[in-house]
DNA sequence: TTAAATGCAAAGGGTTTGCACCGGA
DNA sequence: TCCGGTGCAAACCCTTTGCATTTAA
């Protein structure tokens, strides 16, 4: 949805971005509390994609009082107005990402375990040909390859 | 592994595969027991994937006294004699795949979710890309694309 | 006989839910 | 004030583990 109402396209690392969060949540009629304030500023600092658990985990570094399901809850807000999404990792564990400027898929290497992001191009080839054979329409942000990287081949 | 030791290439369909399974197991000193053999009796009867928790409840349908635990060690017992593979679903669970004659990944409809294999041919593509681009080696059992059909998009 | 498998129970991790209370708007 | 959120605890699902007992070979 490129209609989302952001007033400029939100980049992870303008901290601007995140000041509209708490008015489009208002206009929602939703509120903007200490706990949603918290997940939000890791969110804004977190690069590419989080497990739920780790989000939890990070939060409870700032507020020890963290609780679990106020993090999920609000992940599910959030993911409603278009701020995170989610897809789902190598390990069949959730995933969220953030601020998908760019939506993107993951390479997985099963060896050492790192992952990275495929970009739209590296990934037209096969959306473009499902398409076509198919008729199959894919999502992008959901797609996570697993195998070997370079590295670990060597 | 082509070098798998089976007489011929194994069919999903054919029952004669199945029964190579115990021989498999003999040669390894592993034993031949009623509960391998109702999970290999659901597997060879078993379309294209099935979840773990998919397995057990088809098990406890030919005997109620099914336990999970069993039949998991057994899943990752066949898993080694390359008679099951595992990849994730798009719900994020793992899914066990019967006999991979031909090693594929899979492509789920999130609006009807249905299902469909994709072939090596169609991967091919971003196999090779990913490779050259990256020196990346792609599992492509484990590739699980997820996005919207042609009927659902109708 | 004897190592491999099973049954059972319990733990485990991540996520979700119900419900009384709290607190932003 | 009032409805949305929170905290808490418990439930949940799927999967794994430990250990004594059974059983295939």
């Amino acid at each position: 949805m490129s209609r989302s109402g952001l007033p400029a396209p939100a980049r992870r690392d303008d901290p601007r971005a995140w000041e509209t969060v708490r008015e489009r949540l208002r206009d929602r009629g939703l509120r903007w509390t200490p706990q949603r304030r918290a997940l939000v500023a890791v969110l804004a600092e977190t690069e590419g994609h989080v497990t739920g658990a780790e989000l939890v985990e990070r939060c409870r570094q700032r507020d020890p009082a963290t609780i679990p399901s106020t993090v999920y809850r609000t992940l599910d807000v959030l993911e409603e107005l278009g701020i995170v999404r989610h897809g789902h990792g190598p390990n069949g564990r959730e995933e969220y990402h953030v601020l998908p400027d760019a939506v993107h898929g993951h390479l997985h290497c099963k060896a050492c375990g790192a992952s990275w992001e495929i970009s739209t191009d590296e990934a037209a080839g096969v959306v473009a040909s499902l398409e076509a054979g198919r008729g199959f329409e894919v999502d992008i942000s959901h797609v996570t390859i697993v195998g070997r990287c370079r590295a670990c081949r060597g």
